[in-house]
DNA sequence: AAAGCGGGGAC
DNA sequence: GTCCCAGCTTT
């Protein structure tokens, strides 16, 4: 019995190349097989060579289902016979994409590309304006990247993206999903992705149940998507369609709960259904849980100017890197202690004696790993700092639009005003 | 391999 | 409350 799968190599990027070889390895070692890996290996045949027909069953299944249920998105034509879109509509869209949920991202993409047309104007821009059009989106670092890969493309792409795999990857902020995207939607590519959506369905169909995020499992993964995304010889060569019909797919049946199978275009392919258990998989390894931190902010009025406060702008990397707030420090013991700790902090580090501190408001915000305790406070400056510390400045609450600020950070200068 | 990085939608 | 979302980067 051989276990060397037969995979088409002619349209897969080095990289995948890479990973097929060290499977080929893996499973040349595996021959002749122990009897207790009977199990694992029909698992790994499977995920190597789905049947031809299956294959071909899904490509056309959800094609046809996606011709006919495509949701109208303001990254997509408007008809399949409306001329296609710029890719840089599409990087853009797949920039805001990332772990973010299509309604959320609908009005920023308007705003982002009604600032910023084409990917020459965000290469010209300001770095503080398009990170204050993400403002709210979150995973700010996002916004740093794509200003920096439209940069990059205009000096050394000649301002084309590129439509290749490799050179896309090399691109700030584009990972192996992003670059398939690319490649595929806007340049027709058969290239394969695997998002959220994608492993959503593979586990499901093909019952994978060991922890999609286990590298090697993940691996897997991305082979069996590589095999299933259409090649140029087939008749039905829409590789960004397809892409678009898993995805498109995950998001409008086969949702995480209380998936929809009855209206279900390869419910009849789908193992997990057959199995009565769609709603189990996939099966993810146990996430840590957020840790309590306290933050305090100190909203510094100038002595004169009336609505003016102290602003900071945050360092250039970590959580909200290069963002605006009301001076802010981490500080984790009890709040009784903590008011001489902000005096000193505001004399030592802003360079402002505070004639009084008063306790204002304290709210918590939640990100994926801080649960954060915001502690809002009023300091009045004894006097007025003769020169600010770099990166701080006195700003008009009533002039901010300019600038980015975290949620948190916007909800405390509301209770400001 | 694991952690850091946001905010909100859906239930 | 929970889980997850058209993931990427750093350690």
């Amino acid at each position: 019995m051989t276990l060397i799968p037969t995979l088409s190599t002619d349209f897969l990027t080095p990289l995948y190349r890479f990973i097929l070889l060290h499977h080929r390895q893996t499973l040349t070692h595996t021959v002749p097989c122990q009897t207790q890996d009977y199990d694992l290996i029909a698992r790994y045949r499977l995920m190597f060579k789905p049947h031809s027909n299956t294959i071909k069953a899904i490509r056309s299944r959800l094609l046809d289902w996606y011709d006919q249920n495509a949701r109208s998105l303001p990254w997509r034509p408007a008809s399949p016979t409306s001329a296609p879109i710029p890719p840089y509509y599409t990087l853009v869209s797949e920039a805001m994409l990332q772990q973010t949920q299509v309604a959320t991202v609908i009005p920023y993409f308007h705003r982002f590309l009604e600032t910023f047309p084409t990917l020459e104007t965000l290469a010209n821009a300001d770095e503080q304006q398009v990170l204050t059009l993400w403002q709210g989106l979150g995973y700010y670092r996002r916004a740093r990247n794509l200003h920096a890969c439209a940069k990059t493309i205009i000096t050394e792409h000649n301002g084309i993206i590129p439509s290749d795999i490799d050179s896309l990857l090399a691109l700030p902020g584009i990972g192996q999903y992003t670059a398939g995207a690319i490649a595929s939607i806007a340049f027709n590519q058969p290239a394969p992705i695997l998002d959220g959506n994608v492993i959503r369905i593979l586990s499901r169909i093909f019952f994978i149940t060991d922890p999609t995020d286990h590298t090697p499992v993940k691996k897997q993964l991305w082979l069996l998507a590589d095999q299933l995304v259409p090649a140029p010889v087939s008749t039905d060569f829409r590789p960004g369609d397809y892409n678009q019909s898993m995805m498109e797919l995950g998001a409008l049946i086969c949702s995480p709960r209380n998936p929809k199978c009855d209206t279900c275009p390869i419910q009849k392919l789908c193992k997990a259904y057959a199995d009565g258990s769609p709603e189990s998989l996939p099966v993810t390894l146990p996430k840590s849980k957020p840790r309590p931190v306290n933050h305090h902010i100190l909203a510094i009025t100038h002595p004169s100017q009336p609505n003016t406060y102290l602003l900071e702008q945050r360092p250039p990397t970590g959580l909200w890197s290069n963002m605006y707030q009301l001076p802010t420090l981490e500080l984790n013991h009890s709040k009784d202690i903590a008011t001489d700790q902000l005096a000193a902090y505001a004399q030592k580090h802003l360079k402002i004696k505070p004639q009084a501190i008063t306790p204002l408001k304290t709210f918590k915000h939640q990100t994926t790993h801080l649960t954060i305790t915001f502690h809002l406070h009023a300091i009045t400056p004894a006097f007025i700092p003769s020169q600010l510390k770099p990166k701080t400045q006195w700003r008009s609450l009533d002039k901010l639009a300019d600038l980015p600020f975290s949620n948190p950070q916007l909800k405390a200068i509301k209770a400001m005003n």
